[in-house]
DNA sequence: ACATGTGTACTAGTTGATATAGTACACTGC
DNA sequence: GCAGTGTACTATATCAACTAGTACACATGT
């Protein structure tokens, strides 16, 4: 169901937040959706209950799902990007460690703004929030 | 000299790698410049050597810098962009994610091309090694 | 009422990366 | 020789991530 590598250095957690958002992204979960349930995830990925818990706890804290207590987790209906200076600065700062990279491998102005667009179809993102 | 933030999360090392980086990029550290010693650097930003040396071990692996026993750390004079399948994997990986959470900061595909062109001509990268 | 499945909360312990502290050695240039 | 340089090593402390285990609250179906 979604991609984990146990042996990665970044942290399992992390990487089902940005799979779940990826999977929202393309369509193969759509609003409304239910999330399959933290134990039941946690078995068929052979990780802690607690790993799984904390990536669903990580995403409502974005809004990007919602739980119902005793009923489960649900893709959320309406998300609203909203404006976060803290995040947008931190998206500054990420976007310019990897473009400093991307120079340092040999990639050029266009190549770079080209890898991006492939990148961002690839994504399913769009010209606004579709 | 170069900008440590000691609270952040992100390892010491690893921001004094960016930022030597950087320096090179926009012109600061020229090919051929003598960095400052594994001690006089510590010192001077109140970090401990063996952290300034783990940032030095880091650069000279990816060829930026070059170290002469007993005369210094200098700038490489000619840096070789190389073919690097397993950075370029990395360098895909990373750019992912920040698209991910660009979009879900309301970011739309020609605002955020227009970020990445503003953030390379602050960095300094043009149109090709220069 | 009961059993089951759900999210949630808590404690405890392990592991690995990071950073510090301290010491020692080899080379260069004066 | 001496000062400045990079390098190497051990030991220690700290913190985040992860695992393990347990317990509780709520919703649903029987």
């Amino acid at each position: 169901m979604f991609n984990i590598d146990q042996r990665s250095s970044t942290p399992i957690y992390q990487q089902l937040v940005q799979e779940i958002k990826e999977a929202i992204l393309r369509g193969a979960l759509q609003p409304g959706d239910k999330l399959p349930s933290v134990r039941d995830l946690a078995s068929r990925l052979t990780i802690n209950p607690n790993t799984i818990q904390k990536s669903y706890q990580e995403l409502e804290r974005q809004k990007v799902i919602e739980t119902l207590r005793g009923k489960g987790t649900f893709v959320c209906l309406d998300y609203q990007a909203r404006e976060d200076k803290e995040k947008m600065r931190e998206l500054k700062e990420n976007l310019r460690k990897t473009l400093v990279e991307a120079h340092y491998l040999g990639l050029d102005q266009e190549r770079i703004v080209k890898l991006v667009r492939q990148l961002m179809q690839e994504l399913g993102i769009g010209e606004g929030l579709e």
